[in-house]
DNA sequence: CGCGCTGATAGACAAAATCTATCTTTGAAT
DNA sequence: ATTCAAAGATAGATTTTGTCTATCAGCGCG
C-alpha cells in the first residue's frame, strides 16, 4: 500500500473512469491501472467493477473508500502542518544574549528589522555562554549574540555584528591613556561572573600574548562589582567599553596588544544552519548578514 | 512523502535510535537513514537532532509527529477495515482523545478490556475538542476521552475517568511548592495550541475565581513549546502534570484555587447514547462505567 | 458483424530504494 | 588528554519498483 495508490483509487471513484483519473493524476492509463490492480491484490479483493463502458465501486470498495479518504485527509493535514510551520500566523523571535554584549546597541541594530517586520514579537534572554549554546541546540532560542571567543558547534552560522574596545580600570595610571597588555599582565585581575565570556576572553588574550594571568581569587558577581573592586584597588578590571559606567568612562584606559593595536571584543550572531528556518527567521538571518553591520556602524539609516 | 518514510520516522521517535528503528523495520540502517533524510528534505526541515549518542526530536519534529502518527493510524484503520471485511469476527474500536489527556494512562486503563476482547483492534485519534464532537456525531469515533470543561451535546453519555492536578511552570518561585491562583493571575500566561481544551480550562478556572487572564499574545504550538517558553521566562505555563516533561516535573508547582484546594482537570469518556452499539462497544461502555475508574486508581488488578 | 471506446497486458527503460562496505563523529572510559 | 566503541552519514553497486510506449482484448453500439 502506498499513498499514490490510494490517491489513484480516490480519483477513479470520483471520475468513474481509469483514463480520466490517469489524466487528472498526470500519469498514463496503464500506470494507474497497474497501481490500482496491485492495491486490489494486496487487499485481496476488487475495489471496482470494470466494464469497458462503465467503472463502479464494488461493495468492498464502497466500504473502504471513506477509510482511504481518511488516510489522504490525514496526509493533507500533515502537509498543511508542514506548510503552517514554515508560515506561522504568529511570529516569535527569541534572541539569546551573552551578558557581555551591549544590549542597547543590539536593540538599535534590530530596530529597522522589527519596524519592517512588525508582526514579529522579539524576546531577549540573557544567559551564560554554555547555556546559550544549549538553548540554541534545543531550539529554545533562534539567534544568539555573543563574543566570538570560541568555535561554535558544527552546523552553526556565525556572522560578525560589531566590535568594541576593551578598557582597563584600576591601574592608577593616567585616565584615558592607552595601556599595553604587558603593563597589565603583572597586575592582579578582578574577574567577572564566570561563564559570561569575559573570563575566557581575557584568558585567550593573555595566552595569545604569551602572558600569564594573575587572577584575584574572588569572583565579582556583576560588572558593576568588578568596577567597584577596581576602584578600591583590589585589582584591575578588563571590560568592554559599553559595560563601564558613565561615571568611570573617562578613567577607563583602552587596552593595547603587544603590537600596540587596541584590543577589541568581537561580537557575533550565531544560529543553527540545520534547524528549519521559517521566513521571518530567514529574513532576520539575511538582515544580520547584510544590513546589521552597517546599521551598527551608523553608515545606514 | 510515503507511508514507509512516515513509519520510519515514528519508529525513530519511539526508539530514539536510527539503528534500533532500522532493526525494528527490517531494513538496514542506511536505508532508514536515507529515507528519513529524504523526508526531511521534502519537509524543508530536520525532524531529528542527531548525535552519534542520542537522537531527539526537533521542535518541528515534535509538531509533526502527531500528524505523522495520524496518517499511520488512518492507514492502520484502513487495513483493519480490509481485514474486517474478509473476516467479520474482526472488530474495530475507535477512540478519540483530547491532546490534554494522558494517553499512556488511558492505554493502561483499557488494557484489561483489550486483553479480554482480543479480537478488537483499537485505534487512538488525537483531535481538538470541536473535532472530537463532530466525529462522535458522525460515528467516525466510538468513544471520546476529553476534559469535562463543557456540557456534551444531547444524547451523550458521560462517565468520569480520572482527574489530575494542574501545575504551574515558570513562576520562578520555590520548585514544587503549591501556588495560589491569585498569585498566578497577575503573571502573563503562555497559552497552548487552541482547541485542545487547555485554553478553555484556564479561562473557566480564572473566571470562576473572578480573576482576569493576562494572556501572552503568542500561541505556543505544543505543550513542549509552552514549557520552553516558560523556561526562558516569556510567561508562566499551566499544564496538567502528565504533560510536563520529566526533567521539569520537580520544578512544577501545583496550582491551588481560592479555597486552597488543588486545581484538577477532570477527564471523562463520552459516547453517543443514540447510536446502535455492537456488542464489543456495549461491553466497553459497561467496562468504562464499572471497572475503569478502579483500574486507573490502581485499586483493581 | 465490424467499429470505437476503454481497460488490461507486455516489454523496455528509468528512477528509487536498498544493500554492503567504509568513513566520521561523539561521548565515555581509561 | 587520549583512546575506544558505538551510532549515524556517505559511497557505489545492485535490485526493485514505477512508468512509459505499444498493443491486445472485451464490451456496447450502429
Amino acid at each position: 500500500m502506498n499513498l499514490r495508490q490510494l490517491q489513484f483509487v480516490l480519483r477513479v471513484a470520483e471520475s468513474g473512469s481509469f483514463s480520466a483519473a490517469a489524466a487528472a493524476c498526470n500519469v498514463t492509463q496503464p500506470a494507474l491501472s497497474n497501481a490500482v490492480a496491485q492495491l486490489e491484490e494486496e487487499f485481496g479483493g476488487r475495489l471496482f467493477h470494470r466494464t469497458t463502458r462503465r467503472v463502479s465501486l464494488t461493495a468492498f470498495g464502497q466500504l473502504m473508500l471513506p477509510k482511504i479518504a481518511a488516510v489522504l485527509t490525514a496526509e493533507a493535514e500533515l502537509k498543511a502542518g508542514v506548510r503552517g510551520f514554515h508560515d506561522p500566523q504568529h511570529l516569535v523571535l527569541r534572541i539569546g544574549l551573552s551578558p557581555l554584549v551591549d544590549s542597547p546597541r543590539i536593540a538599535r541594530m534590530l530596530e529597522p528589522y522589527l519596524r519592517r517586520n512588525n508582526t514579529v514579537d522579539s524576546f531577549f534572554k540573557e544567559c551564560f555562554l554554555d547555556d546559550l549554546n544549549i538553548r540554541l541546540g534545543e531550539e529554545q532560542l533562534d539567534v544568539v549574540i555573543r563574543p566570538a571567543c570560541t568555535e561554535p558547534p558544527a552546523g552553526t552560522v556565525r556572522v560578525p555584528i560589531y566590535t568594541e574596545p576593551v578598557c582597563v580600570l584600576g591601574t592608577g595610571g593616567p585616565a584615558g591613556a592607552p595601556i599595553h597588555l604587558d603593563e597589565v599582565a603583572p597586575l592582579q585581575l578582578v574577574l567577572g561572573p564566570d561563564g559570561c565570556g569575559l573570563g575566557e576572553l581575557v584568558r585567550c588574550l593573555f595566552a595569545a600574548a604569551g602572558e600569564h594571568v594573575l587572577e584575584y581569587p574572588g569572583q565579582a558577581l556583576s560588572y558593576q562589582v568588578m568596577q567597584d573592586w577596581a576602584l578600591i584597588g583590589i585589582g584591575v578590571a578588563l571590560l568592554p567599553m559599553s559595560k563601564i559606567s558613565h561615571a568611570q568612562r573617562a578613567a577607563a584606559r583602552p587596552l593595547l596588544d603587544h603590537q600596540g593595536k587596541p584590543v577589541e571584543v568581537a561580537v557575533e550572531a550565531w544560529w543553527s544552519s540545520v534547524a528549519a528556518a521559517p521566513p521571518h527567521l530567514a529574513a532576520l538571518q539575511t538582515y544580520l548578514t547584510d544590513v546589521a553591520p552597517s546599521v551598527i556602524a551608523g553608515t545606514a539609516a
